[in-house]
RNA sequence: GCUCCUAUCGUCUAGUGGUUAGGACGCUGGCCUCUCACGCCGGUAACAGGGGUUCAAAUCCCCUUGGGAGUACCA
């Protein structure tokens, strides 16, 4: 039997780190064993569904390369099905309508809380005969004797008492299914073998077998995932930062280092940290899934995120950072290859927006020396060696502008004033990159052209005989 | 309240009765070095508590405590 799991979003907000891990998680199962994977949206809720959320959601499955081999599927298509099982129900005998007033209901479940009871329908239209041209709703007639047992995937053997079970609606008043109902119709339907989901469905579920029962179906697999909390362990929340998929994109983050980062938060192989999509196609195992909430930090998704920065194809890394430039007014056109830019700087970067941000340098002249490093290296001491530097390369022919004359010319500045290469490099560095930080001065300055470099050794020895003449 | 789930370094985890409790992030010491990163070498730090079972328990059982979920005409 080919193996099918599901994602089953409800279009209520955007897809979040849980979310896409738990599709993550569906995805990586059915692909490890040739089944196929489906995406079903769940917006039977009219009220809160949007299609913005609808757009969001496929927009970050796309972002992630989650491919779905059938759907998406709209629950709220499907109506006419669902009716036509709640109708069969009824006919059986397995659901009843019910029209009993929410005041009613609520008086009772305030008493059961004070009697220290569990809240329940207490079945009181299960044997009136309503008129089904009234207002009413439809509840499940769920059985009260026995249990029901689930051998779940990650946390083996769950068992529930019937008798703790209630009456639950899969109609409501105005004729829209249920949840309860639409999910289980929905899994039976696109025959889904295997349930892979957030625990918090671990109590829907002796329901949902019930009905899959009463409608004389074999129930799938099922396998609770565990939720995502925020770095200080509460629930995940907008409070933590960014919760969303598409917003970690927005701030530079690499579809394969969220997956990654997200497929090592409850599941691990050996000791190994890094893999590619098709590496955890072959070595996932749900079974294998840890069974307690995981905190998401940060730190870690950043390492993850650099690594794979640092490792993959510049001119791939080069395409994304683009947009990042352009939100800082620049225009990668206009100057050194920015290919050979995300080379350089590959490894200092946590971020895209990161990479963007320390690699301005090459395409425009920064604004103002960053404080610490204008203090520390453009000093009256730094003016001979800048001057000196700026004569050399000055000299230097356009076709001898690359990183092997450079080097030698900086190396050789140092020699004839006998300082260390320290003393010289770093006033040239902050002179020209405007921090004390930048790849190493031979590619720095290749990148930056001869113009741009000579201009600003100017402006370092302008800065430095101002900051003299006001002492 | 009731029901269900859950518990190894700060965080993510390995561990399935016998280990100096391993790895990763972070933090930290060092090496490399023109800076910052990267890389490499080292350090820091954990079995929630209490009872059992057993020759032997992080591993099995029970209780407590902590965390989470559900308890809707949400999904």
């Amino acid at each position: 039997m080919t193996i099918r799991t599901r994602f089953a979003p409800s279009p209520t907000g955007y897809l979040h780190v849980g979310g896409a891990r738990t599709a993550l998680f569906s995805y990586l199962f059915a692909r490890r064993h040739g089944g196929r994977f489906i995406l079903r949206i769940e917006d039977t809720d009219l009220e809160r569904s949007t299609a913005e959320s609808v757009n969001a959601i496929l927009e970050g499955m796309a972002w992630l390369g989650l491919e779905y081999d059938e759907g998406p599927f709209y629950q709220t298509h499907r109506f006419d099905r669902y009716n036509q099982v709640i109708d069969e129900l009824l006919a059986k005998g397995l659901a009843y309508r019910c029209d009993c007033p929410k005041e009613r209901l609520d008086a009772m479940r305030e008493e059961q809380m004070a009697a220290k009871l569990k809240p329940r329908y207490d079945g009181l239209c299960r044997h009136r005969d309503l008129d089904p041209s009234q207002p009413h709703v439809i509840r499940f007639r769920n059985p009260d004797t026995g249990q029901v047992v689930v051998d779940d995937l990650i946390r083996g053997r769950m068992a529930f008492d019937n008798r703790e079970l209630d009456d639950l609606i899969i109609r409501r008043s105005d004729g829209a299914p249920t949840y309860n109902l639409t999910v289980v119709v929905d899994d039976a339907d696109m025959a889904i073998t295997h349930v892979i989901r957030g625990d918090d469905h671990i109590n829907n579920t002796p329901r949902q077998i019930n009905i899959l029962r009463a409608l004389g179906k074999e129930p799938p697999h099922y396998a609770h995932v565990p939720m995502i909390l925020g770095d200080d362990g509460s629930r995940l929340s907008k409070r933590h930062g960014a919760v969303s998929v598409v917003a970690y994109r927005d701030q530079g983050y690499l579809p394969e280092a969220l997956l990654n980062y997200l497929v090592r938060l409850g599941w691990s192989h050996r000791d190994r940290e890094i893999f590619s999509l098709e590496e955890m196609v072959e070595l996932f195992d749900i079974g294998q899934v840890n069974k307690a909430a995981a905190a998401f930090n940060t730190d870690k998704l950043d390492w993850l995120n650099q690594h794979y920065i640092q490792h993959a194809d510049p001119r791939r890394i080069a395409h994304l950072l683009r947009p990042h430039l352009g939100d800082l007014g620049i225009d990668p056109a206009e100057g050194a290859d920015l290919t050979a830019v995300v080379a350089a700087q590959a490894a200092r970067a946590k971020t895209l927006v990161e990479l963007a941000r320390i690699s301005a340098f090459v395409y425009r002249d920064f604004e103002d020396y960053e404080e610490g490093a204008a203090k520390k290296h453009l000093r009256p001491v730094a003016a001979e060696p800048l001057e000196r530097l700026r004569d050399r390369l000055d000299m230097l022919a356009l076709a001898d502008w690359e990183p092997v004359t450079l080097e030698h010319t900086v190396h050789r500045v140092a020699e004839e004033l006998g300082l260390n290469l320290g003393k010289v490099a770093q006033p040239l560095r902050v002179a020209v990159v405007g921090r004390a930080a930048s790849p190493g001065l031979d590619i720095t300055l290749s990148l930056v052209g001869k113009e741009a470099t000579l201009r600003r050794i100017d402006r370092a020895l302008a800065y430095i005989r101002q900051g003299s003449a006001g002492v």
